[in-house]
DNA sequence: TGATTTGCAAGAGCACCGCTCTCGTTTGTT
DNA sequence: AACAAACGAGAGCGGTGCTCTTGCAAATCA
């Protein structure tokens, strides 16, 4: 049967569940996770707490909820931001524009990113669903790299020469999921793709000293200190 | 008044101060920061829930007393660690020893670790008593760096080409810091002191990221990933 | 030694939390 | 029109951090 028009109760029952979602999205950006309740954001929303449980069964499902939103806000703002580069083979404009929106999101959003790079509940296991929202960023950043090196504006990046061996066992599961989302962009070499993790958990690592207060003692200009690391960064992965 | 010989009141303070920090801090190795219930450490130790802020103001005030001992835990391993090495021209060791202890301890005390490097309380900011054991594991990286050069070990790590300028003021904090405690032994370069920083916050982001699931479907096997990653992070600090 | 001040554990209580259940009411379907 | 599903409201359960009062024991003073 034909269920084009959508019914009043699924209409607002969308509606609701946005307004909840905006409820607690905007308490997440001035305090955090943990301290998120259900009973202030029902009280934000004008409902009783029970009638909460109506639109999400658990605290917990309206956090992964959150999750994948904050996923995908971030990715997007840093997908935009790569696409605005128009010369596609600037990889130093790509990378700096990338790294930039990914601060600069975590920024705007604290609470949204100790959600989604912070201390995770302890008995809380994110659901599949986030897996792929949570992949946007490294994607982009993968991408630039990739084309780095289609391009030849790249070089191997430089392993030590002590450096233990057997580094394609260890990120072959990054190489397979490159591969597996495109056959022809791949890393083709154990190095890069070492490389590039690397490179990932070191800007989020920076971004999470920084607004978790390790840095404070250490660095007086986040901003400058932020820009020289993705340009060493980049410099280590072989594409700057 | 010489007052050696403790009073019964004052040695039952101290083991009932202990007894609780013992018990909370059992609770959060399995349990995260988040979730630590004043209630029930208290019930843990036979007591009431009244009678634990006798000895602890706040919950707060018994967390920051947890992130002290924390911080002392970990920078205790790591110093001894790196006291180990008894060759201590042996800078390759002195390095991997170090941050594989860093990875150990975190490993070890999961809940810990969220409590010292996870997403911090917001309304909470760390009072002053903590940021001297915080710097123990800094200071352990930072004598093997000095130590490097100072004997010769070691290059001055490059830098891109294209990298911004003006970085002694970016990371003067970090060398005022250096210099404040052993005027000898000093960060002599900004871009050593720079590059030092960034192999801080890529060790503890790769720990971030592995204890809080980010590299799970990108890296399989952590032990040698974290080998790999601390032999290139020494490699472009120019230690190794 | 006796009186008094101090430290402390216990309990009741407040406001809040996540969550469950019941109970009328509204909405959609047949 | 009759029935079923969805819904909001309310009460309630056990839990939380924290405050206050009460009574007792320990330390100090006279």
């Amino acid at each position: 049967m034909e269920q084009k028009a959508k019914t009043a109760r699924q209409r607002a029952r969308e509606e609701i569940t946005e307004e909840i979602l905006a409820a607690a999205r905007a308490r997440l950006t001035s305090q955090g996770p943990g301290e998120l309740s259900l009973r202030a954001v029902a009280r934000d929303v004008g409902m009783v707490s029970s009638a909460v449980y109506r639109y999400f069964a658990s605290r917990d499902e309206l956090l992964t909820a959150l999750l994948i939103e904050g996923y995908d806000s971030l990715g997007a703002s840093v997908e935009e931001a790569d696409r605005s580069v128009t010369d596609r083979a600037d990889i130093s404009g790509r990378w700096s524009v990338a790294c930039r929106a990914i601060r600069s999101w975590s920024i705007d959003h604290p609470g949204d990113y100790a959600l989604l790079y912070g201390s995770p509940v302890p008995g809380y296991a994110a659901p599949q669903d986030t897996i792929g929202p949570a992949t946007r960023v490294i994607s982009v950043l993968i991408a630039t790299v990739i084309d780095a090196h289609r391009t030849g504006a790249a070089r191997i990046p430089s392993a030590p020469p002590a450096a233990p061996h057997g580094m394609e066992s260890t990120v072959a599961a990054a190489m397979d999921f490159v591969k597996s989302r495109d056959e022809s962009a791949l890393l083709s070499d154990a190095e890069i793709a070492m490389r590039t993790i690397m490179a990932w958990t070191t800007i989020f690592g920076t971004i999470s000293f920084e607004l978790f207060g390790h840095l404070v003692g250490s660095v007086s200009d986040y901003d400058a200190y932020f820009d020289q690391m993705i340009a060493r960064v980049g410099h280590d992965l072989g594409i700057l």
